[in-house]
DNA sequence: ATTTATACGGAGGGTTCCTCCGTTTAGCAA
DNA sequence: TTGCTAAACGGAGGAACCCTCCGTATAAAT
């Protein structure tokens, strides 16, 4: 008898496979940031040190990289929000992860633009998912200052957010 | 002692050149409003009937493209209005240029985003320079049926053409 | 150690991009 | 008309990119 998580008789998972997956959303990020959103995917195989083909199994299209690499940012914004709450000087930390935030946005609202030209139907559940992941980021530390007593307390989480993101897209 | 409309002793612009100007804005229009705003620019070129280094001579980029066939379609809804002016009922040509409006912005959004996106400066322009163009052209329609007494006469050219570009983009 | 399901790499065929240059032609003057 | 010349034309061709396909390699399971 053994552990499977999934149904099917499937066996783990490879563990280069999930290496090379981290390593091609890895060197995405960089290439769009340098190069725009239209930057060649081979670059990005040949930054991430790796065949076309294992790039392209991994997302079969343009879009699903970039999908991938947006959700892949909103996730590690959302663990340095849990890192920081565990900081000492609550405004301070406030403060960089909005700094954090902000340059997100600015990097990646290329990105977002173009997902938005090709994307099918799946486009909502994923600004669903990432603004409430933020929201729910920004609210623990808001949480956290606003107890400490340095911050007005009717800032709701939402609003900020989004003011923040209008004000970086301007 | 000759006319010379420009500066400088250049002899009168080649028929040719300007004709073929034309006809590769018409095939852009057919084949960016088929395709989508990534179709091939040499399909264009194939398209209008011209090599491809036609092309690339009278627009050097394809921004360059695209910006020159959104200033046209916008002259030509100008143009339009002008025609209407004469036409017999007011409302009714309201109505038309209203309706030919709508398909414009629809067909004309993909690209409209790609020039936003690789935009460089004179974009701002552009946009200003269509706004009122087109403000103007509605303005003289929305006078006349409002003197004949058929429509309300609250109502601004430019909430008009906001309001309706506001719907198109939903 | 052997097996085998998975994953890897990259060659290759097709498409598009964009430049470059030899050829053609429209305007102009004689 | 004819001839001259600047301007415009066409499209071949090298480079980059896309994406698929398949022989090879390897991590997990036995």
């Amino acid at each position: 008898m053994e552990i499977r998580s999934a149904k099917k008789g499937s066996r783990k998972p490879r563990a280069d496979a999930q290496r090379n997956r981290e390593r091609v959303l890895e060197a995405a990020k960089t290439v769009f940031s340098a190069g725009g959103p239209d930057a060649s995917l081979e670059a990005v195989a040949r930054e991430a040190g790796v065949g076309i083909g294992t790039l392209y199994r991994h997302f079969p299209t343009r879009e699903a990289l970039y999908e991938a690499v947006y959700r892949r940012e909103v996730e590690q914004l959302g663990e340095l929000a849990e890192e920081l709450k565990s900081d000492g000087a609550p405004v301070e930390a406030l403060r960089r992860w909005l700094r954090a935030n902000v340059e997100f946005v600015a990097t990646k609202k290329g990105m977002a633009a173009a997902l938005a030209l090709a994307a099918g139907s799946p486009l909502s559940e994923l600004t669903a998912f990432s603004f409430e992941r933020l929201t729910k980021a920004v609210g623990t530390l808001l949480d956290r200052a606003a107890a400490s007593g340095e911050i007005r307390t009717d800032v709701s989480p939402e609003d900020l957010l989004r003011t923040l993101v209008g004000m970086c897209l301007l």
